[in-house]
DNA sequence: TCGCCAAGTTATAGTATATTACATTATCGT
DNA sequence: ACGATAATGTAATATACTATAACTTGGCGA
């Protein structure tokens, strides 16, 4: 496995340490979660000394903070396109299914960039945060009922937390009844469904008043 | 602050240095979570040695699980209540905001419960599991509909879902959205409500079948 | 009362973050 | 081409935590 990625011949500087540690960490981030870093780990794993990570990041949270930034713009990408693409379902469903999706199979990512301290500790305006928000305005955006402004948004983020609590505690193996199992995919778009209808009803409500 | 918790005239032996363990943990977890617990920091906390704890707990891990096994009680006990106590809503609806109101005041306890470590390797028979398993089962009985099993027990994961969401969401600053503050307790009603909602047409198209 | 043993102790190993002081290389102005 | 200097690496070290090993204490039953 390529334990050191360096150029060609050994050479005193690394080429580019800061890119190698933020690649390096988002596969063991895949693997573990974020508490799986280990600044000492990754520079082993380079061939460079342990402290030398430090020059290019102040401390552990900075680098997780970065990591996390490469997480979003990778996971912002593959939800545009998980909206785009012309499949079946209406865009929602899919953003929901392709989230979900992501949030089962790379969960390591998933925790980085929705439960990690490391984003709770994101201040408002933070480059973090906005590309947290840059999710959710995909998700709002992905709703294709006539635009309702803050009614619609607020379903949005019942959908948001419907999705999230289902990887959370799917992760944590709380989904299951206790029961036959129930599918993940199908709970989800249940969700999906009756909160659409639920738009449509609250938007009917609103059109009396 | 009770920095020192012992007998009246210095002992060797603690008296009960187990159970002020975890009663210090939880102390600990509530404010910082669980990655807030320090073997090292309690021991000093309740003046022994820090190896000391080891006699009672095999590892941080051990500690971890008799600190979530005890949340859990009491967790459990403050939901039952929520549900027995005769005031304003419907059962679901107090069990959930009791739910979300434990989930957001005393965050890191939660998270033990829901989203840690801990929980997530606890296996499928374990106590922890079977604890956390007792908790859906108080939600799902909430439910004042007709006994409908499988069905209801869907919808009950919904709920849980959303609220789960909505906690774990929340005390990551991402449940705001751009516009407006939303209230989390009427976001989980709304849940709720368009979950009993879904529960009634879904039974209707079963009959029919 | 004597000896056992549960529950403490000190000492120590191992692993991680992080800092400081020093070494090496790349690059840029002259 | 050359030398100063900044960028980037290294070695050595401080601190904090988990965990184990070997020893000590003191209460309790035979």
């Amino acid at each position: 496995m390529g334990q050191i990625v360096r150029k060609p011949f050994k050479t005193y500087h690394h080429g580019d340490l800061r890119e190698a540690l933020i690649q390096a960490a988002l596969r063991e981030v895949e693997l573990g979660g974020p508490e799986a870093i280990s600044i000492k780990a990754l520079a082993k794993q380079l061939g460079v000394s342990q402290p030398a990570p430090y020059r290019h990041f102040a401390d552990r949270e900075a680098l997780l903070e970065a990591v996390t930034a490469e997480a979003f713009r990778q996971f912002n990408v593959i939800m545009r396109e998980a909206i785009e693409q012309s499949s079946k379902g209406s865009k929602l469903s899919r953003f929901a299914q392709a989230a979900l999706a992501f949030g089962l199979e790379r969960h390591g990512i998933y925790r980085l960039m929705f439960a990690s301290r490391t984003m709770a500790c994101a201040p408002k305006g933070s480059e973090l945060h906005t590309a947290a928000m840059e999710t959710l305005a995909l998700l709002i955006e992905s709703f294709e009922a006539p635009a309702v402004g803050l009614l619609r948004e607020r379903q949005a983020l019942k959908i948001w937390a419907g999705l999230h609590g289902i990887v959370m505690l799917a992760e944590q193996g709380l989904l299951t009844g206790e029961s036959a199992q129930i599918s993940r995919e199908e709970l989800l778009d249940e969700i999906v469904e009756q909160t659409k209808a639920a738009l449509v009803a609250l938007q009917a409500t609103e059109d009396k008043a």
